[in-house]
DNA sequence: CTATTTCTATGGAACGTTCCAATAAATAGG
DNA sequence: CCTATTTATTGGAACGTTCCATAGAAATAG
């Protein structure tokens, strides 16, 4: 009751130090644990502030020692799942380690990002990490945050560009979904979403192409069916791939809501997914297992794979020796009852 | 050249007031775009700060005018499609209008809550937003951030508290999702989902009992069946749902995740939904259209309740005058394919 | 009993802004 | 030419911390 601050007025280590009838050097002290301060005395300052109802201020103290606990989450598209599921992450390990993230949802926007960059750096963020926005040009991430500024990318590679890369083996992972395919008796196997502009878009192709290659299968253009990764381009693209005499029986989707927009689709115009003709998706979003039917996909270990790219940026700010400069993630396929198995087909009754 | 910092050194606003031979307090003014100062001045103030690398310190200038564009984003589950729709929805509206969202996930656990509220408050935020974790105690809340920050309730309403609160209209939704099962044949509905200690779960319940009330139907309590509002909870539910020689004949979920984990189920157990079973949703996530079948659900506009939300926060915190401290939004049946009609069992055949 | 060491505690400068009061320069009015 | 007014600019205090250099007290050593 002594010193109530006034309305309005913030408690600061000035009205503790005062109640506790010690220096504010003191209070600091305390708020550091410090083991310079005896027991009696912390004891009191503690009692100060429970009783004024301090809080810390973290501001002020960035202020002074310029190592902020602050951090950017840059997401490209939040609406995806497997989006959110690396946030979730991300969150996770920072809550964890006492950083405290930003948020920013590009929504594929590079402008947008650019703009949220520079807003993320003014308020002084020891570092970030983004998932780039489709069409980034790698040079606007450092002209916004400036060269100085630890950042790490994720799940996106960015070309000409020397930012740590946290992601997926997305390769390997699209060649052994399509290897799975073709031991199920596929031998026509279309490549569905994505833009051949984006560097993972790229790096499932060659997987793709690998896994074709290797048993001696057509991986043609004609296979080849780009789109936006969302669920309604997915469902857009289906008339394309059913077109023409020699419709593929299966695809590899860029990502999960891909498939499961293409799966929607084909369903509705008489395909049987699972029997005459397979799906498989990527990323192991929540929904892939709870899809009609279940989805085939290849997990990317997305939550895991989000705590590794926070631990990197954490080991660049705290400035620890050799810190990773480039973490592939491993994939695994997780079967399901979307693939098909073309061979069966004439045990069954073909859906016209 | 002339005056490059060193390595390491920020470039403050008096490397730039040097650099271009005027006061700080020009440079300060340049960076408010005030009128006060000649159009030349600003020119090679302007020119300096290119050339120096100048960034704004929003830590610094808080500390001196008390006043943050940060604000805090507290969601209880990131990893249910809803919550991540509003997630976008709230860092949508902060990003038009220049405020910076802090993100913690909860995870739904309580404990976590009041730990992020405090670390939160500490960062300075000039306010928060809140979909508060199940079993909140509301007053762990304001014990965490304090009698005076402004802070916004949203999608699950605290009882025995004076937060503002923004939330979609469960009752009227579910009644008019309820009405519609019932207008399509239905006579034993249930509801799936959610736990009565939660206040949105009795909410709907109330809808979910108006609409059969009104209609002489039975509303025991042998018809609800409350789970965590997942996925896997609305799958592991399936069994007892369809038991006993009274099942049901549809459903009312608590939500769309809720709803599509109990389809699911009800399918491997070769229940026909969209035929002989009928299941209705809420929330319009995403995944609702493109599920098999697509769902039907109660469309809350979760995007758009979310701008609502954060415009709330911003007029609290902008000290508008009487700030709406109740907004009930609107909500919006949307049939599609899962609800059923068991009137037409008899010209079809009922799967066992 | 003095000198040294160990424990605790402290004052003050610094961090990068904002904003007020003050001033200088330019223009207008008489 | 002097005063009043407008237009541009400025120094310095303040915001709430941290941290360094210093100091007083208590304990130990010689």
């Amino acid at each position: 009751m002594v010193s109530e601050p006034g309305p309005g007025t913030r408690v600061t280590i000035i009205d503790i130090a005062r109640d506790a009838g010690v220096s504010k050097s003191t209070v600091s002290l305390v708020l550091k644990n410090s083991p310079l301060v005896k027991g009696e005395t912390r004891e009191r300052v503690l009692e100060a502030m429970a009783k004024l109802g301090y809080v810390y201020n973290r501001g002020a103290a960035n202020l002074r020692t310029a190592s902020s606990r602050l951090v950017g989450m840059v997401i490209s598209d939040l609406l995806n799942p497997f989006f959110a599921e690396l946030a979730v992450g991300l969150e996770e390990a920072f809550y964890r380690a006492g950083f405290v993230p930003i948020l920013a949802n590009t929504a594929e926007d590079a402008i947008r990002q650019t703009d949220v960059l520079r807003s993320i750096h003014e308020h002084g963020v020891a570092g970030l990490i983004i998932s780039p926005a489709i069409g980034t040009d790698p040079a606007t991430i450092r002209d916004a945050v400036g060269p100085r500024l630890p950042v790490v990318s994720t799940m996106r590679r960015l070309e000409g560009c020397d930012l740590p890369y946290v992601g997926p083996d997305n390769r390997s992972g699209a060649r052994a979904a399509v290897a799975h395919l073709i031991a199920l008796g596929h031998r026509r196997i279309a490549f569905v979403g994505g833009f051949p502009t984006m560097t993972t878009t790229r790096e499932r192709l060659d997987g793709w192409r690998d896994a074709l290659v290797a048993a001696g299968l057509p991986h043609s253009d004609a296979l080849v069916f780009p789109t936006m990764p969302t669920r309604a381009a997915g469902a857009v693209i289906a008339d394309a791939v059913l077109a023409g005499p020699d419709a593929p029986t299966a695809a590899l989707c860029y990502n999960d809501i891909v498939a499961i927009g293409l799966i929607r689709a084909l369903a509705e115009r008489g395909s049987d997914v699972g029997a005459s003709f397979g799906v498989i998706g990527f990323d192991d979003i929540a929904e892939a297992r709870h899809n009609a039917p279940p989805l085939t996909t290849v997990s990317a270990e997305t939550r895991h794979l989000g705590a590794i790219a926070a631990d990197v940026l954490m080991k660049l700010i705290l400035g620890e020796a050799n810190p990773p400069h480039n973490v592939i993630g491993q994939t695994r396929l997780i079967v399901r009852d979307s693939c098909g198995a073309p061979f069966r087909l004439d045990s069954r009754r073909k859906t016209a």
